[in-house]
DNA sequence: CTGCCGATTTAC
DNA sequence: TAAATCGGCAGA
């Protein structure tokens, strides 16, 4: 199997340039003897400097947030509404709070596996609605991909997590990216309207 | 230590 | 439309 991997420099760079351009990527994941590849469909921005919905804005630094000011390719994986995890790469230098959250996608390999991570049934006994909503949602994706906070601010230029612009046996689509406000941020005030969000 | 809330998902 | 479900965080 081969894939393309992104290298350190790709993440060092502006945040929405990066989030537009995870577009048509592929966020990859290797286990024992499987692996399983999405191709990354929605993604949206999150800048501490200057947005308010970030959980790193104006500085602020816990715990938990001091992953994202790590520097560029380290995942910041945070657990959320007592369920779900999130999968965000952090982006730009050290010390620089930002990253782009995976927001949705499609499983271009390792079907059988992600289908009983998700609905622990095997694919090909899912209904057509289970199928559709495989994988759009952040939490959806982690679930189905097996991604939880054991994998949080692991390097993606790592062997078994990482982002890859090709994979040998699949073919790179091209997309028109369209621009959104991102979903559910309403408590972020002026943040809210920002248009962060890129899907196809 | 207490209490509220969330970058969500699913069932009703 | 609302419940599920609990870690993270602020405030006391």
């Amino acid at each position: 199997m081969d894939f393309k991997k992104l290298e350190n420099e790709y993440y060092l760079g502006d945040t929405l340039s990066i989030a537009k351009d995870l577009i048509g990527k592929y966020l990859v994941i290797k286990k024992e003897d499987s692996v399983i590849a999405l191709r990354i469909l929605e993604t949206e921005a999150y800048i501490g400097k200057t947005d308010k919905a970030c959980h790193a804005y104006n500085g602020k630094s816990t715990e938990r947030t001091k992953t994202l000011y790590m520097k560029g390719g380290t995942s910041y994986i945070y657990f959320i509404y007592g369920m779900y995890y999130c999968m965000n790469v952090v982006t730009e230098k050290e010390g620089e709070a930002a990253a782009v959250l995976i927001r949705g996608g499609e499983v271009v390999k390792g079907i059988e596996e992600a289908s009983l991570l998700r609905y622990g049934k095997e694919f090909s006994e899912l209904t057509n609605y289970q199928v559709k909503n495989f994988s759009n949602g952040p939490g959806k994706l982690c679930k189905a991909m097996g991604i939880n906070k054991s994998l949080n601010q692991t390097s993606l230029l790592s062997d078994n997590f990482f982002i890859a612009s090709h994979i040998a046996g699949i073919e790179n689509k091209s997309y028109d990216i369209q621009l959104g406000k991102r979903i559910n941020i309403d408590y972020a005030e002026e943040a809210r309207d920002f248009l962060w969000r890129f899907f196809v």
